[in-house]
RNA sequence: GUCCCCAUCGUCUAGCCUGGCCCAGGACACCGGCCUUUCACGCCGGCGACAGGGGUUCAAAUCCCCUUGGGGACGCCA
């Protein structure tokens, strides 16, 4: 088999969404697996639409996804001379030809179709004309007027369309730009793709690129189509489902390695297995079990999945995603062992890199604020015996590892008689300010004894100013 | 409307190709419970689906047909 040769081909009208970040997984992942190469072709022949910031915000997207490529990026705005060379040839040839309708003309007809529950098409009248070139001519393709196209589609089947559903499409525009049909396979082709992976509302394109592969005398490639991402009401995933943008999960505290397993399982599966790692997916990933019909785009599961690579990630590797959002929330954090042991205690706590810096914030601070609720419900007199004792046995260890500070509650416990959970809440306010937080051994164990004994002085302090 | 695609729990899916192991398994969500120094994690249990109707067959979620439902495409957009 010659060499895999895949594409991603975006269009720069907008930011990468969800829909387009897992069009380009599933290409990207399938070259990964069979060792091929992925070309980048940035499709902005639509001069109208197209603008630098969607070209710069597609690559931060890609990048932060993960998703390298082998060849390009190409543009097509820059090949023009290319096109039009084979426009040239399909002219030549008699597969295409000039016409000279009006976009008035153009719209009469469709809107006249429409109004007779017609399908729409251009009705040749320029095919035979034998036209030359003019001044807002455009070129059609001379589509085939009987026969029909089977689409060898390796995820769909066999999809089979009467060549009379097909007009004659405009492949140059009057200003001489090619029409995305025609670039598209121009480039396809002297880029030599083998595979063409893309979402499966352009199975309706597929046909008329076939056309013209064929006019061209080229071999197909193989075709893909993958079925689309909805939103939850089942219509096209658009704004007003949520966060589109891909860099908008970067900026909600999400893990890459999250949205990837999310958005390959989403319509593509191996058995029961729903965690997958960067390594796993692309040594399991082919298109052989990617599924036929849509899927919804389900946030809640992606969040489940975050948190559970939150979990699984080693301590290390999280420290330039959390850090960001550390700052943010005024943390200075600095790498280390120390960070290593505060992100261990908030793993299984944090969904999100948000939250982690959020369940952070006591650990940097020893300014502790006392939430309202739990400093009411904990901080009393009565707590002020089991806090003092406690910084009196904690001031007197001579190790200050878990074990010993577990050792130092447990004479706590004896000498004031009163259960660990009485003793545990109203230190972990003192210590954190709130109600909930990793084990109390843990965080006073990273804290370390000053921090500790001061925040607990602090606390006494504050109970007895209430008093 | 025309053409095309699709159809298993609310959602993502396994199973379907190569009928029997499926009165359908897993995951998210939800509801109970356990664990426990809090919150989580974890663990255990519950809820919950083969769209409908015809065939074929000893046997159908699995094969065939129809219906219904959903989606997509119908641009000098990509």
């Amino acid at each position: 088999m010659s060499e895999i040769i895949t594409r991603f081909p975006p269009s720069p009208t907008g930011y990468l969404h969800i829909g387009g970040a897992r069009t380009a997984l599933f290409n990207w992942l399938f070259v990964k697996h069979f060792g091929g190469k992925l070309v980048l072709r940035i499709e902005d022949t639509d001069a109208e639409r197209s603008t630098q910031e969607s070209v710069d915000a597609i690559f931060d997207a890609l990048d932060w996804l993960g998703i390298d490529w082998d060849d390009g990026p190409h543009y097509q705005s820059k090949r023009l001379d290319v096109y039009t060379e084979h426009v040239n040839k399909l002219i030549e040839s008699g597969h295409a030809y000039y016409c000279t309708c009006t976009q008035e003309r153009l719209e009469e007809m469709r809107n006249k179709a429409k109004a007779q529950n017609q399908n729409p098409m251009y009705d040749r009248q320029c095919r035979d004309k034998g036209l030359e070139k003019t001044d807002g001519a455009v070129v059609r393709f001379k589509s085939p007027l009987d026969g029909n196209s089977v689409i060898k589609d390796v995820i769909k089947g066999n999809i089979v369309i009467n060549n009379t559903e097909i007009d004659d499409f405009i492949i140059l525009r009057s200003d001489g730009s090619p029409m995305y049909n025609l670039a598209c396979v121009i480039d396809d082709i002297t880029m030599n793709i083998s595979h063409v992976i893309r979402g499966d509302d352009h199975i309706s394109n597929t046909p008329k690129q076939m056309m013209l592969f064929t006019a061209l005398g080229v071999d197909l490639p193989v075709f893909g189509h993958v079925p689309m991402v909805l939103g939850p009401d089942k219509s096209r995933l658009s704004k007003r489902h949520g966060a589109m943008s891909v860099t908008e999960y970067r900026e909600m505290g999400y893990t890459p390695d999250a949205l990837i397993n999310y958005l390959v399982r989403l319509g593509w599966s191996h058995g029961d297995q729903e965690f997958f790692t960067r390594d796993d997916l692309i040594e399991k990933f082919t298109l052989d079990n990617i599924g036929k019909s849509a899927g919804i785009f389900n946030p809640g599961k992606l969040l489940a999945l975050n948190a559970d690579h939150i979990k699984e990630a080693s301590p290390k590797s999280l420290f330039p995603q959390v850090m960001p959002f550390m700052k943010e929330k005024g943390i200075d954090a600095e790498e280390g062992e120390h960070l290593e042991n505060i992100i261990e205690t908030l793993q299984p706590r944090s969904k999100t890199f948000i939250e982690m810096a959020e369940g952070a914030e006591f650990y940097y601070n020893d300014e502790v604020v006392f939430e309202e609720k739990p400093a009411k419900k904990f901080l009393k007199p009565n707590a002020i015996e089991p806090l003092t004792v406690l910084a009196e046995e904690l001031k007197a260890l001579t190790q200050f590892a878990e074990s010993d500070i577990e050792d130092a509650f447990k004479r706590v416990m004896e000498k004031t008689e009163l259960k660990l959970g009485k003793i545990a809440q109203p230190v972990r306010v003192a210590l954190t300010g709130k109600a909930a937080s990793p084990g109390i051994f843990e965080i006073i164990d990273i804290l370390g004894r000053d921090s500790v004994v001061s925040r607990i002085e602090k606390a006494i302090k504050f109970i007895n100013a209430k008093v």
